[in-house]
DNA sequence: ACGATATGAATGAATG
DNA sequence: CATTCATTCATATCGT
């Protein structure tokens, strides 16, 4: 994300263990031959050119497996990377967008929905995600136009992170009003203090486990 | 926290690193310091309060909007800041209790980087966070910390998208082989209009093996 | 300075 | 589609 840090690690492909017998996971040198797909940067390329450029967001099967076998030159992939490869940058887009607007005004969804293609003339849905994306609805719909997409080359995707600003706030006020005791203000957080009650769940430690 | 070991150093600073000439690490011009958040003693003490008096473990995207937008008094912070803490907070607590519990002669195969057994018991309950405030039977002061968030210098994050992809995808075409991305008609992802939908659940079940 | 540790950040894989 | 867990990378800090 802001800065890659594990992806210079497997620029080269064949990571993970290809060696049939194995899980040989000891191997010094090649780490995290494990069991997870670890991309390389060919195949995270595409990924974000189908996704940015093409506006895939939820291919369908048969999308998944021509993309994984397209991907599988450049290094081991299954299907269901893919598939879970564009479930989590859609998910993880639209989280740090909830995280950061407000909810107050929360609606839900903008029927907004992208044009089938196949327009090719005006067809100019958005083609990063910073423009009004299409909430939900963008599975799968014939989004291609087998033709021709435009747009090549990189121009408007480019989100970056565009670091907040150098503006450092102090916001000084080491210990101004940090005093939220607590136990009984919490209603901005949302949960509600007000009762003695708790879940159960949520205060018994030692209890819940999360076998999984 | 755990054994606050930063927890002196920026108690009330303006954010870490006023670098500026600093060299040392920063030695970036305007780059506001780091790459990642630096809690301030203050924000630390306030998640911890949630964490262990209210019970606060994964909240949900309207919290952590609260959350950081309260915690932002006491310096910069972005919802994923607030979003990670717990997150990380909790696979820790959770990592270490695990060691705990298997108090048995595990030994074997303990493939944890850091065991990390130092500072276990020191803190996982509600006791003390460190400062000296108490924390359940706090007498409930008219700590009105709620209404009027003072909100100093930024009153907007304005943090853009704040995406990855910077990583590779761009411009880096590091292995030169994938570089039909861009000039390129993806007319390989396949184009299938008419049955749209796709059941995850049947594609990643007759996927589950691969393993080899 | 280094090495170890603590912890922020990222992301694959699942599950609901 | 939302949430969560597990792992791993990256970096700040501290101890020696």
């Amino acid at each position: 994300m802001e800065h890659q840090q594990q992806q210079n690690q497997q620029a080269a492909n064949d990571i993970q263990d290809g060696s049939g017998g194995g899980s040989g996971k000891g191997s010094f040198l090649c780490r995290q031959s494990s069991t997870r797909w670890t991309p390389t940067t060919d195949q995270i390329r595409i990924l974000k050119d189908l996704y940015y450029n093409n506006g895939v967001r939820s291919p369908s099967a048969d999308q998944i497996q021509r993309i994984s076998a397209r991907l599988r030159q450049y290094g081991k992939i299954e299907g269901k990377n893919v598939f879970y490869w564009f479930q989590n940058h859609k998910a993880r887009e639209r989280q740090k967008k909830r995280f950061n607007t407000s909810t107050t005004e929360l609606h839900h969804h903008v029927p907004m929905q992208r044009p089938t293609s196949l327009t090719l003339a005006n067809n100019k849905f958005p083609t990063n995600i910073n423009s009004g994306y299409s909430p939900s609805s963008s599975s799968s719909t014939g989004v291609l136009t087998v033709g021709q997409i435009g747009n090549y080359g990189y121009g408007s995707i480019t989100m970056e992170k565009s670091f907040r600003d150098c503006s450092i706030s102090a916001c000084g006020s080491s210990t101004a009003s940090a005093n939220e005791s607590l136990s009984h203000n919490f209603g901005w957080v949302g949960i509600d203090p007000a009762y003695s009650f708790f879940e159960p769940k949520r205060f018994i430690d030692g209890i819940h486990e999360e076998g999984q």
